[in-house]
RNA sequence: GGGCGCUUAGCUCAGCUGGCUAGAGCACCGGCCUUACAAGCCGGGGGUCAUAGGUUCAAGUCCUAUAGCGCCCACCA
């Protein structure tokens, strides 16, 4: 027989819980004949490094679904995996190569790279597993993926050959956020913006040949003056004059709409914008006119002449008026260019380090930022800088490389997001195919709810399903073009094959192309001017000088190396570039599944099959689509989206149904916790110091609706052991490290310093899982020790005692509120439910009064059956919160009490983990005798209440009488024994016709008065009594007051009215009694 | 600049469609080593629900404005 050992420990207990769950392959999911199933796809962790307490939120979360639902015997997959992560991996083991070998990726070469990186992947996948298994994940192992598997691979290659095949991916020149450290093109969501001071130079140029009467220069400003030398032309409004009107219009309608506060800041500036009919407006029309006429400015220090030209992209009531336009470096120059193709140039004056090309002149060479300050200097000496203000500026950089990025014009791969003429297909080939006007607008009619797929599924977002659905709505309808070309070499390299070729060579290359079989080899031909040709299309062009790329998508990665050879014969090289991370995460719910074919999909040695056999299903056919997605805000648009539209592009349904939105993790401070801003928290540093389950429990906890939690969090200072705040201690040398106030020296808190000793993270809020789990541990070891193995006989109602029945219909009921409340993705209010009545009901009443009944040798038996089956329920409604310790107390539970259960055995199991979530069983409800025990326990607190008052000690016995009437008076003499022991009486007498001892402390509530006897000092009474008194008369006035309103008697519902007429009623009554006793006690 | 959200006890948070004396945990105060648990038990104090208006018989809950805080998106020659 296995003991409980009288600590609760949770080191000792969860690691070999874990081997256990791990040994029985109480994870593992199957298809089977189930109609019930429920699919989790795990959010994935980049290989780039620790979790954090995001991630366990993250995790707990989705364990406990998956957990409550294998328990309610569902078919439960939860599908691990991580995420390559390009990018970040990328940047990560780039700089620890150049830290530990001042080598650069150069040096190395690109197979030499990804083979380092492979295994700093190796190694931070073991340590992320490991971290989830300590958390006590329950993901099936056995299908665990990486998003560059061969699996996932294949379906990110079939997925390029589609979207390639129906044009919905195209190459094009983009300005993109050019990260120049790491040499990449950044999305948009890869650049954060800071505010630095910086400065505003106004420049001068020379106008070319200035007739009399004509200014010499004009001027314009920029904050980055290098790109200067790429400028092609200066731009000023068609039409100063009416637009500044407009605009001062503008400003007036938004000066009487703003508030006091704003106002005078407003006025200024209309003041200013008025100022310049007269001081700007005269030349801006002059400068108008002289663009018109095709004049031209000498661009300064390149000595390029380039034309004033007419864009409304100048505004007259900004700077001089006049804007430079740069559209190699600058987005809204590059939309001037795009409408003036034809009167200007584009020049790109960048490497992609970020130093100057040739196109820079004399700067070719020099870093961005180093020419800027020759370049100024070069200005200032010619007379040629107006003035230079300070200036606060926003700064992009790049989240990775921490460096700012640059506008840059390059050729990158894009899926098209827009609706394309005569719409998409989507779904194509199989039962759900349907039509959609393009990528975006389709994921979006998946969340209207009057939009159903071919199954009737939806996108549902929890807890507040408005509110997300406006985040996700608003990214897509904006569809933007994704870029999904990264210039890095870790990550799914792009599978076609380009090269540029003329009109006259064309035929030659085509006829080779056209031997390929479409199904194998798509090719696509993109002429000037945005123009793309199929290959029978293009077959027709002109044999001219005319210059086209064409581009062959090879869809099979196993013909790749032989096309590859014939390809580049004919001069058409693979794409260096690889593929955005979000390409392959966006597959992750199919690709996983073994899309798009699971009867052959090439998962690793040891894995479970994702193919049909023994007439099971396969796995894609039978777990797609899923149920939940869980996860934080911030990925609705990065990563929701983009999985919605892959589901339903390739197979045309929503790849799950809800999508939990769980909290954010905050910092002290308010701040978002996450790994770049160094204010993470390794989960595994809450585990050492207060155990698995109570991290979850307290995530548990803390995880109500859409508020974000505040985390407060200390580290231990490894040189005092003492608690540092973070929240105001100092930064050492990084982010990641922290100055101890008391010996000054420094600590790292990731643990990834080799040379700083690490500290581990505290925060007081666990102790609370701790303290229940103690609680419940030790709750359990008290069973234990009562309970005795014995035959299960089947307990009939009148067998049970008041509290037996009483415990099972609470039991029932908190079973009907946790699953309400997880249903609705509310786990703080489950697990306070279970909580509220594991400690408020089942220890602190239940086990109380069974105390002496279970030793008792006749009937001791049913008191210890009602215990196991309770202890049971209770053991099986917290495991999915914390399964460590009720998977451990389950075990000494099926030694000592292998059959349990009240009128049948319940089903038996021998983990917990696979037992069958407790029913809810509307035979043991019972409002009466509820009403009866509340009754019992208000008139219990009292007496303690009065106890307290008087300072009685526990072990002495009191006695107690209460006058009551009618039904009252029968129950509570009913349970003559639960108040006698709960409320540590001698003797307790009940009944209408009670009289009140001499000297008895007094309470009076509703029609009921307790006598305690033997207690009283009249003036400590006397308070006490004319308090109540207080307090009763307040009410009563409030009542009266209410009552007295003609219009709440008149407009109110009756209902309402008249309860308010009972109460007051009840309350008047009760003033009586204790105005009675008051009056008696008043005498002595 | 556009959009969204938050502000309830010292702290962290609940409070559904408006309706009994606004709740919990932690912290605090008083009393208990009652043979499961001092990581516990019993009892208690503490809130003009950010501010100002409004709607309503009735507002923490609905509306408007103000202040503070936060998030997302866009942009700043």
């Amino acid at each position: 027989m296995k003991e409980m050992p009288s600590k609760y420990d949770p080191k000792a207990i969860e690691s070999p819980i874990y081997d256990t769950w791990m040994e029985k392959k109480a994870y593992a999911a199957h298809p089977d004949d189930r109609d019930d199933r429920y699919v989790i796809m795990m959010p994935l962790p980049n290989v780039t490094g620790a979790l954090h307490m995001g991630h366990a939120m993250d995790n707990v979360m989705q364990d406990m679904l998956i957990r409550w639902h294998r328990m309610m015997q569902d078919n439960a997959l939860w599908m691990p995996g991580s995420d390559h992560a390009g990018i970040a991996t990328q940047a990560v083991v780039e700089k620890r190569l150049f830290e530990l070998e001042g080598k650069t990726r150069h040096d190395i070469g690109r197979e030499a790279l990804v083979e380092r990186i492979w295994e700093w992947k190796d190694q931070y996948e073991k340590r992320i597993i490991s971290q989830q298994q300590s958390m006590g994940c329950s993901c099936d192992w056995d299908r665990h993926r990486f998003t560059m598997d061969d699996v996932c691979a294949r379906a990110v290659r079939e997925t390029f050959y589609r979207l390639f095949r129906d044009a919905l991916i195209f190459r094009g020149y983009r300005l993109v956020n050019w990260d120049c450290k790491l040499q990449t093109s950044v999305s948009d969501d890869e650049v954060y913006h800071e505010t630095t001071d910086g400065h505003f130079w106004h420049l001068r140029y020379p106008i070319v040949d200035p007739q009399p009467g004509e200014p010499k220069y004009v001027i314009v400003a920029t904050t980055r003056p290098e790109t200067m030398l790429g400028d092609t032309a200066v731009a000023c409004h068609p039409n100063p004059a009416a637009e500044l009107e407009r605009q001062i219009e503008k400003l007036r309608e938004k000066i009487d709409a703003a508030s006091f506060k704003e106002k005078p800041a407003l006025e200024a500036e209309l003041e200013r914008y008025e100022a310049r009919r007269e001081s700007h407006i005269p030349q801006l029309t002059q400068l108008a006119a002289m663009a018109k006429d095709g004049r031209k400015v000498l661009l300064p220090l390149q000595n390029r002449e380039i034309p004033l030209i007419l864009d409304e992209w100048a505004k007259p009531e900004l700077g001089s008026g006049c804007v430079k336009i740069t559209p190699g470096h600058d987005a809204n120059d590059y939309d001037v260019w795009t409408r003036h193709q034809d009167e200007i140039d584009i020049i790109n004056i960048l490497n992609p380090d970020g130093t100057l090309n040739e196109n820079a002149g004399a700067y070719q060479g020099q870093d961005r930022f180093d020419a800027r300050k020759q370049l100024v200097a070069d200005l200032d000496s010619q007379n040629l800088l107006e003035r230079i203000d300070d200036r606060e500026i926003e700064i992009g950089y790049s989240d990775r490389s921490k460096t700012p990025v640059e506008p840059y014009l390059s050729k990158q791969w894009f899926v098209r997001m827009g609706d394309v003429d005569g719409g998409i297909i989507l779904g194509r080939n199989t039962d759900k195919e349907f039509k959609a006007p393009g990528l975006a607008q389709a994921a979006m009619d998946a969340v209207d709810e009057n939009w159903k797929s071919a199954t009737g599924r939806n996108l549902t977002f929890y807890p507040d399903p408005v509110r997300y659905k406006n985040t996700y709505y608003n990214w897509l309808a904006e569809k933007r073009d994704w870029c999904i070309s990264r210039q890095l070499w870790w990550g799914h390299r792009i599978p076609i094959w380009h090269g540029v070729v003329s009109g006259k060579q064309l035929p030659a290359v085509l006829e080779k192309l056209s031997a390929y079989d479409p199904e194998n080899v798509w090719v696509w031909v993109d002429g000037p001017q945005d123009s793309k040709y199929s290959l029978e299309a293009a077959r027709e062009l002109p044999q001219d000088e005319t210059l086209y790329e064409v581009q062959a998508c090879i869809r099979h990665k196993t013909e790749e190396e032989q096309i590859d050879a014939e390809l580049s014969a004919l001069g058409l090289i693979q794409d260096p570039d690889v593929l955005d991370t979000w390409f392959s995460s966006a597959l992750w719910p199919q690709s996983t599944l073994g899309w798009p074919n699971p009867e052959d999909a090439p998962i690793r040695e040891g894995q479970s099959p994702t193919a049909s056999a023994d007439g099971r299903p396969d796995t894609l056919s039978y777990y797609y689509p899923g149920s939940c997605l869980v996860t934080g805000r911030d990925i609705i648009t990065l990563w929701v989206a983009r999985m919605m539209i892959a589901g339903l592009y390739n197979l045309g349904d929503v790849p799950f149904t809800d999508v939990f939105i769980h909290a954010t993790i905050l910092d002290g401070k308010g701040e978002r916790m996450s790994k770049s801003k160094g204010n993470g928290i390794d989960p595994v540093d809450i585990i050492d110091l207060y155990g698995t389950d109570a991290l979850r429990y307290v995530l548990c906890d803390m995880q109500t609706g859409t508020q974000d939690i505040r985390l407060p969090v200390q580290a231990i200072s490894p040189f005092t052991g003492n608690p540092v705040d973070l929240a105001t201690a100092k930064h050492g040398r990084s982010i990641f490290t922290y100055i101890c106030p008391e010996s000054g020296k420094e600590f790292d808190v990731l643990g990834t310093m080799d040379d700083i000793p690490s500290a581990k993270i505290i925060s007081d809020r666990f102790e609370i899982g701790k303290n229940f789990c103690n609680k419940l541990w030790n709750a359990a070891r008290f069973a234990m020790m009562n309970l005795q193995t014995q035959d299960f006989k089947p307990l009939s109602k009148d067998m049970l005692t008041v509290e037996d029945r009483w415990i099972l219909s609470r039991l029932s009921r908190t079973v009907a509120n946790v699953n309400e409340q997880l249903a609705a993705y509310n786990p703080s209010a489950a697990i306070n439910h279970a909580r509220d009545f594991f400690w408020s009901e089942l220890c602190d009443w239940y086990l109380e009064l069974i105390k002496p009944r279970m030793k008792d040798p006749e009937s001791g038996f049913i008191a210890r059956q009602v215990l196991a089956t309770v202890l049971d329920q209770v053991l099986r409604l917290f495991h999915p919160f914390i399964p460590f310790i009720t998977e451990t107390i389950w075990e000494s539970l099926n030694d000592i009490a292998p059959e349990r259960g009240v009128s049948e055995p319940l089903p038996a199991a021998e983990l917990v983990m696979l037992a069958t979530w407790p029913s809810v069983n509307p035979e043991w409800e019972d409002d009466q005798l509820e009403a009866e025990f509340a009754l019992m326990q208000d008139v219990v607190r009292r007496i303690r209440n009065i106890r307290n008052k008087y300072t009685v000690p526990l072990n002495k016995e009191v006695d107690a009488i209460i006058k009551a009437g009618g039904d009252d008076a029968q129950s509570l003499e009913n349970m003559t024994y639960h108040i006698k022991r709960s409320a540590k009486l001698a003797t307790f007498q009940v009944g209408p016709d009670a009289v009140k001892p001499d000297l008895a402390a007094v309470d009076v509530f509703g029609e009921l008065e307790i006598y305690v006897d033997g207690v009283l000092d009249v003036e400590k009474e006397l308070v006490r009594l004319n308090n109540s008194k207080e307090n009763l008369l307040k009410r009563i006035g409030g009542a009266e007051k209410k009552l007295g309103n003609e219009n709440f008697v008149k407009r109110a519902p009756e209902h309402v009215v008249e309860e308010e007429r009972k109460r007051l009623e009840e309350l008047k009554a009760e003033l009586a009694l204790l105005e009675d006793n008051i009056a008696q006690l008043s005498g002595k």
